[in-house]
DNA sequence: CAAAATTAATATGCCTGCATATCAAATTTA
DNA sequence: TAAATTTGATATGCAGGCATATTAATTTTG
């Protein structure tokens, strides 16, 4: 094996050695990862983002937003939107809670509920799809290391959300 | 271990399912990724999306803005704003070409390589950050399996870009 | 050579992501 | 209890991500 001279002088960079770091493979994976459930999707016109709110919400009806944003990881001023679009979609309803007024309760609508019970295969597969160019055992490893990954920043300052 | 019944009915999701599948840790994963580069990059105003445009900028001058997509991996239309805004800070400069005048080469200005230049040991340390809660035998692991997913889905119909 | 197809750049529209600010409602505390 | 703080929802502004459409320049082909 030839011997990468980068390698002892980490400042001389390069796009070919950033295309091959964590952050780079990460990037891509993710695209690779939305594509494929966008292609899964495509008849049910639901994006990752807003199956895995419509899930959370049918799971844990009257849950209010600032909740499952903590609870998906996603960021405060973002899950706004992503509600409102469902909301538009007829697929979740907001109720102000009479406990507290400032609160909105997000409850499913029996078509929010339908549509992602008929959309589960599918979610399946877009996930073995993503790992389909590995093996069983690698599948499992590679979720494994993600998974410490992720909890590895859990509430820590660098998690923004 | 107790039976996961769920296992045996792929049809039953929840959200904590959904939580555990390879499209929401590779997400969340992102989603860190970004946290530590800006973090690490707070002082330089650059994205990670933006430093690579850069870095392959500077190591490739003249490339047209089309290869360049291609090359790290973003899709067409995205990087003409991201070029527009490297070009706003003077990181950069679009030429027409003489040869075919529908193309406009890029190259970078001597602020851009200083920058990149400067920001390198905090790159470094972005990747370091990301992997660290993983041993340095299961940071090469996980490295080669992503590789092998994103190598996997390179130029298939899946892979959007 | 002229019409057709391709290509590069750009624009629009929608969605996600995040920082920051605002406002009203609730809770804390002085 | 009144003032200060916290909390939930929402808005704004900017960046990235992608589908789709347009335009001008170039290449292909009939």
């Amino acid at each position: 094996m030839p011997i990468d001279r980068r390698a002892a002088y980490p400042f001389c960079m390069n796009s070919s050695r950033l295309k091959q770091m964590p952050g780079h493979l990460i990037r891509r994976a993710n695209q690779i990862s939305s594509a494929i459930f966008s292609e899964e999707m495509v008849e049910y016109e639901l994006t990752a983002v807003q199956l895995i709110a419509l899930a959370t919400i049918i799971d844990r009806p009257g849950m209010d937003a600032t909740r499952l944003a903590e609870y998906i990881d996603f960021d405060k001023a973002t899950i706004g939107g992503v509600i409102e679009r469902l909301e538009r979609k007829r697929l979740v309803e907001r109720r102000v809670s009479q406990a507290d007024k400032r609160i909105k309760e997000l409850v499913a609508t029996p078509a929010g509920r339908a549509l992602v019970s008929v959309s589960m295969p599918h979610i399946e597969r877009v996930q073995e799809r993503i790992l389909q160019p590995l093996s069983s055992g690698e599948q499992a490893q590679l979720m494994s290391l993600l998974k410490r990954i992720v909890a590895g920043f859990a509430n820590s300052p660098s998690d923004a959300k």
